[in-house]
Order: structure tokens, then sequence, then C-alpha cells
DNA sequence: TTGCCTGCAAAGTGTTTGCATCTAG
DNA sequence: CTAGATGCAAACACTTTGCAGGCAA
């Protein structure tokens, strides 16, 4: 996947300050999906210096530039991942809060539709599936 | 709509309180979305004993009863509406928050065919479409 | 009579804001 | 230098919980 580079701040005419690079790194280095208080949790260990707050106002600008996408979950707290640049949907994990991405979403006669039927003018939508991925499938078994 | 009557608490094994029969009443008499807290500024007017907290409460029970159906929306409260029992979706106007209710998803397809890919065992589905209302689109026009 | 229900206040969760200070450019 | 960024604490919005008293069945 893609790397983010502090050069995407300046070019945007933000700042490139240390904690914004380190943020950058730990996205970089994360795999999976995130809240803000787990990426925290983590930046902690080598930076206790840095506070919630900027991951916060840290991630919501690389949302805002379009770095990070957002997996807005309902009843939970937010999800962040590196983004894919690409139109996608996510399938979320009841179990483990595991986050596949798919992308072949078929959505737009749908939303053609819709439009003509409602007089809406549609701009976005969001789609999610939830289930048990494999190992929690197994998990739930019986002993 | 079908109206929600009291005897479906009984019917459960759940009593008929004052309190619930007037959420229930004010729930039938309201036609669109709403949340707790506008549910409970209505109720305010005439029955200004009741309390948010018994409103909150009520509207989970209705929804565990399959009575009313919730509508999770991330970054806001969320939102209740009697049930129109079968599956259906919503498209939410972003400038009046007006929502319209859908029911042609074909989803099941695409559904199946994650299942099969992911190894998930998919339970449920999230979809919702956003834009902006015939209304507010002409609100936006140029004056 | 009794176990479920209510309402208050308080706690909880996730996120944002005010403000004084600091620093990248 | 100076506008923008930081970190703390406090505020915020929404929801849940603990508990003493109340009431439907």
């Amino acid at each position: 996947m893609k790397e983010l580079k502090p050069q995407r701040l300046k070019l945007n005419g933000y700042k490139a300050t240390p904690q914004r690079r380190v943020i950058l790194d730990a996205v970089n280095a994360i795999e999976t999906h995130f809240t803000p208080q787990e990426l925290y949790a983590k930046l902690l260990i080598h930076h206790p210096a840095i506070g919630l707050v900027t991951v916060y106002r840290t991630l919501k600008l690389l949302s805002h530039l379009g770095l990070v996408c957002e997996i807005e979950s309902p009843r939970q707290a937010h999800r962040y991942a590196r983004c894919s640049s690409e139109h996608h949907h996510h399938l979320v994990c009841d179990g483990c809060s595991k986050v596949v991405n798919f992308n072949h979403c078929q959505l737009e006669k749908l939303s053609r539709e819709l439009a003509c039927e409602t007089g809406f003018s549609i701009s976005g939508h969001h789609l999610e599936f939830t289930g048990l991925c494999a190992e929690c499938q197994k998990t739930m078994e019986p002993a």
C-alpha cells in the first residue's frame, strides 16, 4: 500500500511538525484499521509527550486531505486506515472487529434509480456488511 | 402504517406502564423518523414528569421487540421510526435530515459473493445514501 | 406482595474547543 | 517574526448505570 509522506502536508500548506511525522510513520506501520485511541496508545510507547487531541486533529486533517479514510461505525469509535484511494466498502467482523475491504459495489444503478424516484441529488453512500470472519466462526463452534 | 398497541408489551411479558403507553402513542403520532431527544421534547409538552432515561430505555425495548427500527447514523444521534417490518434502507438528506425509505436493495448476490471470497459468515448489512432532497436543492440555488 | 419500572444524578464514551504556549517556515 | 500547531483541561453530545422509591399485575 502506498506510503504517506510529510511532503504531502507541505504541499497542501500545512506544517510538517514532529508530531505529524510521528503520526504518519505510525499510520504507515499499521496494516489494519485502527481507532484514534488505539493509535494514540501505540504512539505513547515511543513518544510519551504526544497528545490524544493531536492524534484526533491530525487524523481529521489526513482524512480531509484524502490520505486516510474514515470508517464510520455507529455505536463505536470511528476507525481510520490508509486510503486505498479507490472507492470501496467494508466487511466488519462482529467478533474481532477485523475489517476487510471490497470494491466491486454495484450501487451506481440503484443510486440513479433512487435519485430519479425521489428527486434527491445523491452525493454519497455508505455500505457495510457485518458478520463473523472465518477465525471467529471457528471460535464460536461448540468446544 | 401499522399502529403499536400496549398489548404488544404484555404479550412479551413487559408491563404496560403509563410512560410506555405515552411513548407508544407518541411514536404512533409521528410519521417521520426521530431521535430519542426529539421524542422526549414532544412528550414533555403534555407529560412533564417523564424522564429522558425512560425514553431511551423504552425505545431500546421497542427496538428489541421489533416494534420500531433504529437508524444508526454515525456522528449523530440514532434515529428511530415505526418499523415497516420489511427489509429496507434509507436515503438521508444532508440539508434537513429528512429520511426516505427504499426497499429494493439488490445486495443478496453481492453478499453471497463476498461470503464466498472472504470466508465471512455475513449476517447483516447497512446501506445508506446521502444527498440533498428536492426542497434543499432549491434552497441551495443562487437567489 | 413482589419483581419489574421509573427518575434522578452520576458516570461513561468518544470527540471537540478554549486558551496559553510554542515552533516551523 | 507570525500564523499555525500543540497540549492541557474543560466542555460537549449522547447514552448508560446505580440506586432508592414506586407501581402494575
